[in-house]
DNA sequence: TCATGATTGATTGTCGACAATATAGGCTTG
DNA sequence: CAAGCCTATATTGTCGACAATCAATCATGA
């Protein structure tokens, strides 16, 4: 159990119809159900989830701003499919963000909430004995243990730009290229140190840090990237073929 | 003619009846129309305007996205009314992403590029002779110059955030809090040395200053507040009445 | 007189149908 | 045989009406 799900996957708010419809369809896209690149239409999604095209049309004009997907104008929309340039644009402002949020955090988090970081470390390490190669846990904690730095941040524009936006285009990432994880003792060791900062309340050095985290885990899947490019040994890049759930259609959007 | 308008405001896309009124109530919001805090109606707008409550209720979808309006389910919808510390926070991104915005402009901006910034201070330098307590110009000056300097990173996702979402938000705080420019001279001189920079290809410099300047903006604006608060002598922070345009009540959102 | 409850009015959420537009395929023509 | 045009179909955009929900008002009782 994540942090980041006990407040958004879970159930967050069931009020609309249009609200259901639309955290369904962003837990599809995040986890490859809806493979990227392939186009939904309105009246396949509408009888698939047995609701009318009003909350429909709602729901995924909240993921288009959400940018999990991608609207033309009397066209129709498809999932958003991150290309190697705009996964490292996501890069530059999860980088510029963070070590933002890494900076407030340390002049503003309570002594309750750095000990929440310091219990996910502690799972975290205990997950990583346990699954040596299937990071993917480690992953998803990655992703929890930044979520709680940007909370600690009490920043509320900040919080709404990374937690409701950029991770889940960064969790759609993971699936698109299957990253299980590399490096992740360097990953861990960068972690405890951000919290040291923090918690010496060393503004200055946590933004440091937290800028050097982000841009070593943007070199890192840049390598992993080039990597695969002409070898082909380290399995990184793969567009899987995911089966479709409505219409799902491995189509080029132009 | 600012350059943000040749792109955004002026006929973006009117393909659809609901882009349409998207950018009109957007404008109307910014311009103060709408004035921050006021309820909008669906039924009322629906009317304003001439056409049915789906596209309305796509425009408004939307505008909720940009964090113009704030909605609650089953209730309505209110003008969004930025308070001092969002005011802060939003100072807060800004800084990030556009001291990082600089940083990439400086390695990615072609020389037709920086032209057209040199050019932009020179116009400015104009209106600064010419209108010197109505600043005005000044400040939508001032967000042409750092609209460009976005532009010239060249990513678009630090594009979208700052310029489709951020920038609008800047806008109606201006009108809002009655912000005439304060600082123009200081301003300009920061505006220069980070073309300057960005010329000369220095990225870490131009990150520096703009993440400075921004700095600067924002103590600015909090000194003014704090100042407001004691002696009414500089009048900033008021909030105007502006007449209604569909059942605006001045209201308390919560 | 004040608190509490039901009732009424308005607003939002949802639905199905019609009109406008774009893509795909076949047809005609050079 | 290829290129361009035209038609047909499917999808999107728009509309009006009905149902569900919320806020305010008014009546009632302590």
């Amino acid at each position: 159990m994540t942090f980041y799900d006990s407040d958004t996957s879970v159930i967050p708010e069931v009020r609309t119809l249009a609200e259901r419809v639309f955290h369904q369809l962003q837990d599809a896209i995040v986890r490859g159900e809806l493979p990227p690149g392939s186009k939904i239409t309105e009246p396949g999604l509408s009888k698939t989830y047995g609701i009318s095209r009003g909350p429909l049309r709602e729901a995924m004009r909240r993921l288009e701003a959400h940018r999990l997907i991608e609207r033309v104008p009397h066209v129709g929309a498809r999932v958003v499919k991150l290309s190697m340039k705009e996964l490292m644009e996501l890069f530059d402002v999860r980088e510029a963000l963070e070590s933002m949020a890494a900076r407030i955090a340390a002049e503003n988090m309570t002594a309750a909430e750095i000990a929440g970081l310091r219990e996910v470390l502690a799972v975290h390490e205990q997950q990583a004995d346990l699954a040596r190669g299937e990071a993917y846990y480690q992953r998803e904690g990655d992703l929890d243990f930044h979520y709680r730095i940007v909370q600690g941040s009490h920043n509320r524009m900040l919080m709404a730009l990374l937690c409701d936006d950029l991770y889940y285009l960064v969790r759609m990432y993971r699936t698109q290229f299957s990253a299980s994880g590399s490096r992740p003792q360097r990953a861990f060791v960068e972690h405890h140190r951000i919290v040291d900062a923090i918690e010496a309340g060393d503004a200055e050095l946590a933004e440091l840090l937290m800028r050097r985290h982000v841009s070593a885990s943007r070199e890192n899947v840049m390598a992993r990237y080039a990597a695969s490019l002409e070898g082909r040994d380290e399995p990184s890049v793969v567009t899987r073929s995911v089966p479709e759930l409505s219409g799902a259609e491995q189509g080029r959007p132009e």
